[in-house]
DNA sequence: GTTGACACCGAAAGCGCTTTCGTTGGATAT
DNA sequence: ATATCCAACGAAAGCGCTTTCGGTGTCAAC
C-alpha cells in the first residue's frame, strides 16, 4: 500500500497524489478530495522514512528527559510529556525521548542530530545557572527551545516560571503572617531555578528590612531526604526558624518529616511552603502550602513553539515566556506560635 | 557528510562501505577496520531515515504511555522509560512515546504502525482484564509484549507481578498479626490487576478460614482521593475494619488521610499496606507499609524481549515473566488494638 | 592448464516519497 | 489569429542508504 497503487487506482500520477496529499495550490480542489477520499478507503499512510529522507524534514521533536535519580519531580515530567504528545499528534509529528546517563552522551545525542537530522526540534528541561548545552545546541543550528532558562539563554526560547518573584512572595507572605526567621531551604545553586529561588527569598526578606542570617540558608538535595536532612540542621541552631521556604514540595514533604521527627507539627511551631503544587501535598497531615506553577499546558506550550521556530523560521528570542506561581494556602503555613523556639521561650 | 563522501575519501565503493559499517562477512578485517577509522574521523552517522526506508527495519520501539489522568502511578512510568532507553540506546534503537487519548486512537495508532513499520515493535502497559489490543497486534502482526497480563495474553510476551500471590501474602500477614476483619480497597476490575488483587485478599482470608464479607471490598478509583472515599465507606460500617489490603499506595495515602480526619491512626486502630514501594511512602507520618515490585529492571527486560522477538523471531509465549512482590514493612502494619472498633469495645 | 573454490569488492537496482521542471489545454488579451 | 498567461497535471531526478548479483584476482586441486 503506498503512492503508486494509490496512484494506479486514480489514474494519476504519483506525484499529483503526492501533492494533492500535501495540499500543493497547483492542484485541483476536485481531484484533492478524490484522492483524499480514496487514500482513507485504502488505508493509505505514507510511509514516514520515505517522506523524511525525500523532504529532509523530520517531523519529530525529542524530549531530553531528565535522568530518574530521586532528585526530581517525575509526576511533572509524566506531565510535561502527555502535553507534549497531545500537542504534537494533532499536527502528525511525534515524540522521542532520549535519557542520557552523562553530559558526554547527552553532547554526542546532540551531534548525531545535527549531523542526520532524524529529529527536527529538541526540548530540554532542568536547566544548569550556566548551562553549556545552549551554546552547542546554537552552534549545532539545532532548533530547540528550554524549559527553565540559564545565563547563556537571552538568544534562545523557553518557558519558565518567575522563580524569583515567587519566592519573594513567599517569604512576603510569611513575614505578613508574623514571622521574622525565615529560612530557606534550597538547591545546589548550579541549577540555575535554585539560584533564582534562593535570590527570591534572600529579596524578599530584605524588602521588609530583615538581614538575611546565612544559618537560614540550607543547600540540599532535592528529595525527600534532603529536605529532612536540611531541617535537621536548621533545628539543630541557636536560633532556629519559625518558617521555612523549600526549593520543591518533595524537600518541604522531607522537611516535614524531620520536623516530626522532633516531636513538632508542620504549619505549628514551624510553618512550611513547598514549590510544585503536587497532588501528593493535599493528602499529607496536614495538607501540605505551596506555589503552583501551571505545568498542564506547558508541555504544549512547548511544543507550539518549537514547531513554529521549524516550519515558520521564527527566531528564537521571539518565544521567551515568563509566567508566575500562584500561592495554595493548604495548612502548613500559619502565623508563629508563643513557646517556639523553646530557648527563646525560656529567657 | 554522507556514505558516498566516505567512500570517495576512501577510494571505495558506497556498497562496500556500506556493508564494512554493518560487519558483512565478506569484507576483509583490514578494510573494516580502515572504515570504521574514517567514518569516526568523520563525523559520519547514517541516515536513518535513508537506512530505514532501504532495510525496511525501523530500529524504534514504541511505548504506549498511560495517561497522566491521576489515576496511576507516574514515577513508575519515569521509572520504567528510563530503564527501556538504556536498553535500547545500548543496541542503537531509539525509543517513541505514544499517549493515545482514546481507544480509537489507540487502534488507529496500531494500524499506522502495521502499515508504515515505522516502528519495529511496541510496549504496553496497564492491562484490561479483557483486554482488546491483545487480539489486534497479533492479527496486525506487531511483535510486542505488555506489563501486565490479561486474559488474552496467553500467546503473548509478558511481564507481570503476581499480584494474587502479593495479596495472598499481605492478607496472610495481617492474619498473623492478628487480625480478623481485614478489608480491601481494590479498583475497577475490568483492570486485570484489580481483578487479580482482590482474588488474592480473597483467598488469603479463605485460606485462613476467614468468610469473606463483601462490605469489606471496597472499588475505588486509583486515586488519592479514591482510597480517601473508600476508607469513609469502610469507617462508616457498623463494624469496620482494623486492617485493610490497599490496591496501591496512592490509595493508601488517600485512605490514611481519611483515618486522620476521623481522628485515627494510621497503623493503629486501623493497619494499612499499600502496594508498588513508592519513595514517598517513607515519609509520610507515620511511613506507610508496602509492597515493593522490582521496577527498576523491568524496562530494560521488556525491551530485551521485544528485541528478540523482532530480531531473532523469538515467539511470544517464549517470553511469559512472573515475578513476586516483596513485603516491605514500615510502619502502618501493627497487631490490632482494644478499644476499637469503639461500638464493639462498648458493647 | 583447466577447473573450482574462495575471498573480496563494485555496479546497480530499489526502498517510497518529495519537488522541480516541463507540458498541455483552455481562457484571455491584442 | 497569434501571443500570453494560468491552472492542472506528468515525468523524472534524487534523498542516502541496503542488498543482490556479478565480477575480479588468487590459490589449491587434479
Amino acid at each position: 500500500m503506498n503512492l503508486n497503487i494509490v496512484a494506479q487506482h486514480l489514474k494519476l500520477s504519483e506525484s499529483t497524489v503526492s501533492r494533492a496529499l500535501n495540499d500543493y495550490k497547483d492542484i485541483s480542489e476536485d481531484t484533492k478530495a478524490l484522492v483524499r477520499k480514496a487514500a482513507s478507503e485504502l488505508g493509505y499512510f505514507p510511509n514516514p522514512h520515505a517522506r523524511r529522507l525525500a523532504s529532509g524534514k523530520a517531523d519529530r521533536i525529542a524530549y531530553i528527559m531528565p535522568r530518574s535519580d530521586g532528585q526530581f519531580n517525575d509526576s511533572f515530567v509524566v506531565e510535561l510529556m502527555a502535553g507534549m504528545s497531545e500537542a504534537l499528534d494533532s499536527k502528525g509529528w511525534d515524540l522521542s525521548v532520549l535519557v542520557p546517563s552523562s553530559a558526554e552522551e547527552e553532547i554526542q545525542m546532540f551531534q548525531k542530530i545535527s549531523r542526520t537530522h532524524y529529529v527536527s526540534g529538541l526540548i530540554i528541561s532542568r536547566t544548569f545557572e550556566r548551562d553549556f548545552r545552549f551554546k552547542i545546541l546554537q552552534e549545532l543550528k539545532i532548533p530547540f527551545v528550554s524549559h527553565g532558562r540559564s545565563t547563556d539563554s537571552a538568544a534562545a526560547a523557553w518557558i519558565d516560571v518567575d522563580n524569583e518573584t515567587a519566592f519573594s512572595d513567599m517569604a512576603a507572605h510569611f513575614i505578613a503572617l508574623g514571622h521574622r526567621r525565615i529560612a530557606h531551604i534550597g538547591g545546589h545553586e548550579s541549577y540555575n531555578f535554585s539560584a533564582q529561588r534562593a535570590r527570591g527569598w534572600r529579596n524578599g526578606l530584605k524588602q521588609a528590612g530583615i538581614t538575611v542570617d546565612p544559618d537560614l540558608h540550607q543547600k540540599a538535595k532535592l528529595s525527600y531526604a534532603g529536605g529532612a536532612v536540611a531541617m535537621q540542621n536548621l533545628l539543630m541552631l541557636a536560633n532556629p526558624p519559625t518558617a521555612v521556604c523549600c526549593i520543591s514540595d518533595h524537600v518541604a514533604i522531607g522537611a516535614s518529616r524531620a520536623l516530626r521527627a522532633h516531636g513538632l507539627v508542620p504549619g505549628r511551631e514551624v510553618s512550611v511552603i513547598g514549590f510544585d503544587g503536587l497532588e501528593i501535598g493535599k493528602w499529607l497531615e496536614p495538607p501540605l502550602s505551596t506555589m503552583k506553577q501551571p505545568i498542564e499546558s506547558t508541555g504544549q506550550q512547548l511544543v507550539e513553539i518549537i514547531i513554529n521556530m521549524v516550519e515558520n523560521g521564527d527566531t528564537p528570542e521571539k518565544h521567551q515566556k515568563l509566567y508566575r506561581a500562584t500561592l495554595v494556602r493548604r495548612g502548613t503555613d500559619n502565623p508563629p506560635v508563643s513557646g517556639w523556639p523553646k530557648r527563646l521561650s525560656g529567657s
